[in-house]
This record gives C-alpha cells, structure tokens and sequence, in this order.
DNA sequence: CTCCATTTTTGTCATGGACAAATAACACCG
DNA sequence: CGGTGTTATTTGTCCATGACAAAAATGGAG
C-alpha cells in the first residue's frame, strides 16, 4: 500500500477533531508531529491518525487529552483492552452470533438474522435490549481494533433498514403527542433518532422524522409548522459536550414555552443541569416515561 | 422573539460557511459586519445570518460570492426570484401534488401518496423519472425559497424510508457483479445510492451498502473483503467539485485494478477527464447501462 | 465524606499574512 | 467572428501565535 498523507482538513474528517484542536495540541502536547509539505502545511502518517481515533475514541469515553497524548502506545492499548473497557455482559448467543455475521461479510445473512430476532423479541424488546447491546458491542469491538469502520458501516445501514422497515409497517398514529425528531447539525448518527421513532410510533405517538443535522432555526419552524407538542434531539457520545449546552439552551429560546424539549442519547448524559424546560431522557425506557408523564399532564 | 447573537460557530453551523471564510470576508467585502462581545468575539445579528443564508443558496446555484456579498439587498432578492432560476417543466400533476403534500405538513398522506405512486408506475420507472424529477422539484423549490429547509429534510426522510422498504422487498441477489456502494467523507446525500441499490438489485446485482462517509482507506478494505466487483460511488451537486478528482484518483490507486470504479450524481458531472479505470455514469439510467457493459466484458 | 474555592486543563476564537486552485478577462490567430 | 492559450483576479484554506473562559481536577475546611 502506497503511503498517503493525509492533510489537516482530511485529519479533521477522519478523526472528528477539529483543526484548531490538532494544532494546539501539536504545540502542547508534541503530539501529533506531521511532516511539512513544500508550503508548510501540515502532512499527517497514517500511523499518527490511527493513534489519533484511537485518542479520540477513548476520549469519548470520558477519558483526558492530556493523558492520552502523552501516553506510550502500550498504555494505550492497554486502555483500549476489552478488561479495561469491555464489563462483561450477559449474552445468550445472539449479541456474538450477529457480530460474527458482521464480520462475516454476508449481508443477506445478516440481514435476515436481525429480521429474524426483532419478529421473535417482539419490536419493543428488540429495541430496548437488543439493539443497544449491539450498537455498544460494535462499538466496543470497533475500538479493540476488532471491527473495521466499512463493517461498523454495514452494520448501521442494515439496523437503520431494519427499524424504517419496521416503521413503515406499523400504524399510523392517532393519539398524539406529536413529537419533531432529529439532530443539530455536526450529529449525524441516525440509530437513535430511529430507535426513538420506534417506540414512541408503538406507543401511538405521531412523529415527524426531519432526519439529521437540521440547523437550529428550521428545527424551531418545523415544530411551529407541525404543530409539534415534543422535539426530540439525539446526541451521541461522540458528540463534542461541551456544545451541547449553548446549543440546548438557544433552541430552547426559540422555541415557544408550550413545546416540550427532550434529548436523548449519550450525548445528554454528560449534561450537568438541564436548562428549565429541557427533559434529560437518559435511556430509551426513559422514553416511554417522559411520554406518558406528557399525556398524563396533558389531560389535566 | 428575543433578539438572538449568533456565535461565529453558530452562524458556521446555520449557514454551512467555515468560520475561515466569514472572517475573510469580513476583511475583504466589509461584510458581515458583526458586533463584539466583550471578549472581543463576533456576534453576528439574525438579519445578517439570514442574509448569510440567502448568499449560500445563491453560491450554490454557482453564483459568485464577490459579486454577492456587495450586492444590495435589492439585487439579492431578484436573483431569488423564481423567473431568475426556475425553468418550468412538464409536470403530469404527479409532481405538484407530492410537493403540496410536502408543503402541506401531512406525514400520513405523502407517505401513503409516495407509495401509492411507486406502486402504480413499478419500481422501476419510479426510480427512473420520478424520484429524480421530484429530487428536482424540491431542490428548486428550495432554491426559490419556497421550501423551508425541514421541508425538504421530510422529503428526504420519507423517500428514503420508501426506497429502502423497497429494496428489503426485492429477492435476494444472485448473479452478480457485487457492488459496494458508499460516499466519500464530507458527502452525505444518501437518496442517490439508495436509488442505484434499489436498481441494481432490481437487475440481480449483490449489493454491499455502506452508508454515507466512508473514509478512503475502508472503502478500499471493504472491496477486499467483500471481494467486489465495483465500487460506486455517489457525488451530490453541492459537493465541492474541486476536491472530486484528488479524493477519485487516491482510491483508484488505491484499490486493485481488476475492481471497476463508477461514480454517479450532479457532482461527477463536472469532472473534467476522468483517470484511466474510472466511469463517470451520468443519470440512473447510465447505471443500467454500465451494468450490462460489466456482464457483457464477463463474461469474455 | 461533602462542599466550596483555587488551580490546571482544554477547546475555541482573534489577527494578519500567505498561497494555490479555480475562474474570469484578455489577447491572439485561424 | 469563434476558438484557444495566457495572464489577472477571485476565493477558500492554511499557518503561527496569543488570549481567554468553561470544564475538570485538586485541595482544604467543615
């Protein structure tokens, strides 16, 4: 394989650090050290933005910067052990069969075996227990160096093809609230947007799907334009925290008072105190609890 | 409505222009011209946000940002104007009605509409003239101004929903080639592949679909893996044509010879010469076309 | 141990300069 | 007059360095 080089804006896409943030730490912490093309623009090795994802995945998890940068490659494999990361979970079969037919390569296996485990569970089990257990095992595998990105990849579009299935062949829903789901801009994971969609359509719940990355501005006019009662927004855990807030907090100004404001995802959990207004739904059961604490409040 | 300041990353987020880019024109156009914070940072007002806004739909109908950022307000909204952009076309009354019902707010009625119109013309047709003639439409409208960006985020929510159902309806693969589909980073209009899935595996192709945003490297380890024939992929016309040819070039080195590389979408069009082994597909149908030239060479 | 104040860490923003790719303008020739 | 090659302008991105505020860690008092 020839030796690309990869330069600051494609470092930035690769790693979902931001360029401000790769040269700061340059200067900090003497990590990353790019070479220099004939301009002076920075060209990264391949190796430093593996060692790169590999930071910006255990800083997901919580972990510091600072830390992870100056560490030797042992400590951070070490980190990214299955010990380290990885508690052990119950696990009947299913979770490692359908992770083994990721890695299998076979799409129509794979895409019957998920079809097959959601009819048997029953679509809310599914949901609430199953397919958390998978995204965490993918992702836990993925970090270990055990998943490439392409079956990370093959395996989101086949869940996401999945749970739209299961979407469109439940019934339109009569008996509100009627809830705005999707994610600011820079969040593109779909997963749970659609997770959501599930539970809350089951429940009778009439939802309009905006997909994600609405700007701010037209999440607040799709609400007044639906007469939304809810908007739903999904954060994931990559998502950068400390943004969360000051981007809760106008869309909660620009949204009318009587408009309920929820978010989810593992993105909100970080959260120190929500904003007046704002629900911290904190798990997908949680779901189903603000819902009907909202029909509850509704009818008084 | 309380009067709002936008952040210099806010105003980044709503409008899609890179801070680099807002702060250079402010020096050299004089304009936005926004206030400062007591911290000396920029906070621009919602009116220059919006005319922000207005400036970036211009750009990307490929007007030129000089002239417009020092255009008056006057000669702004005239170029928005629908003489200035719309062309009119032939519409059987198919297509107007699915806009109205888009406009309309109705999630129920354009789902069921979209399917009933998929239904009556065959999958196919559907995905040959009207998905992209609506594709059109919407993308007009909101050049217009017509359309408000949720709007055409609904549109895409729905559409995509109803070519993925049907895609999990079609039987399974058999005859080959096997083709992986994806986008490059920083490209994620999904609509384009779902609709080359849906008729390559109408045609019996064995599709391997990856989603959006799959870094170079993993499209070419997903070949690999999956033992492809082809990999396709998709350019929206938003996407900036001059990072089109690099991103091409470095994955055709990049995977094995034997493995074809096609490329679809508004964005592919403006490519200039294609590198050797590389098959720019202009329309839908083209895909069809390219299918049976891979067969065809076979089967020699 | 809990809670509050202080220090460190960390990401983002500002300034002003530079460059290269893309586009427009222009001169030239058949 | 239309096509073509060359120069000029436009335009986005990158760099270096400095600064600051929010978040996290630390430490001390109750």
């Amino acid at each position: 394989m020839k030796s690309v080089q990869f330069s600051i804006a494609a470092v930035e896409r690769d790693t979902g650090l931001a360029k401000d943030t790769l040269r700061v730490w340059e200067r900090r912490y003497g990590f990353p050290t790019p070479a220099r093309d004939a301009n002076g623009e920075r060209l990264y090795p391949p190796a430093q933005v593996e060692r790169l994802r590999m930071i910006k995945r255990l800083m997901d998890q919580g972990l510091r910067p600072g830390k992870l940068v100056s560490a030797s490659d042992e400590e951070l494999t070490a980190l990214a052990t299955p010990a380290a990361i990885a508690p052990a979970r119950v696990d009947d079969g299913t979770l490692s069969a359908i992770i083994q037919l990721v890695k299998g390569h076979d799409v129509a296996t794979l895409r019957s075996a998920l079809t097959q485990t959601m009819h048997r569970q029953g679509l809310q089990n599914f949901i609430l227990d199953t397919v958390p257990q998978l995204n965490m095992a993918v992702g836990e595998a993925w970090m270990r160096g055990e998943f490439e990105v392409f079956e990370e990849h093959l395996y989101t579009e086949q869940m996401q093809s999945l749970l739209r299935q299961a979407i469109s062949a439940l019934p339109v829903a009569s008996r509100g609230p009627r809830v705005v789901l999707t994610t600011v801009p820079e969040e593109q994971h779909v997963l749970g947007l659609l997770m959501s969609e599930c539970l809350l359509t089951l429940e009778g719940a009439a939802c309009i799907p905006l997909g994600t990355q609405t700007p701010l501005a037209d999440i607040v006019r799709a609400a007044s334009a639906h007469a939304a009662d809810v908007v739903a927004l999904s954060f994931s855990a990559a998502f950068p925290s400390r943004q969360v807030l000051p981007l809760v907090s106008q869309l909660r100004a620009g949204l009318p008072p009587a408009v309920a404001l929820w978010l989810g995802g593992g993105g909100s959990e970080r959260l120190r105190c929500a904003p007046d207004g704002v629900r911290v739904v904190p798990s997908l059961a949680g779901i189903l609890e603000a819902l009907a604490d909202w029909r509850q409040q509704a009818t008084r």
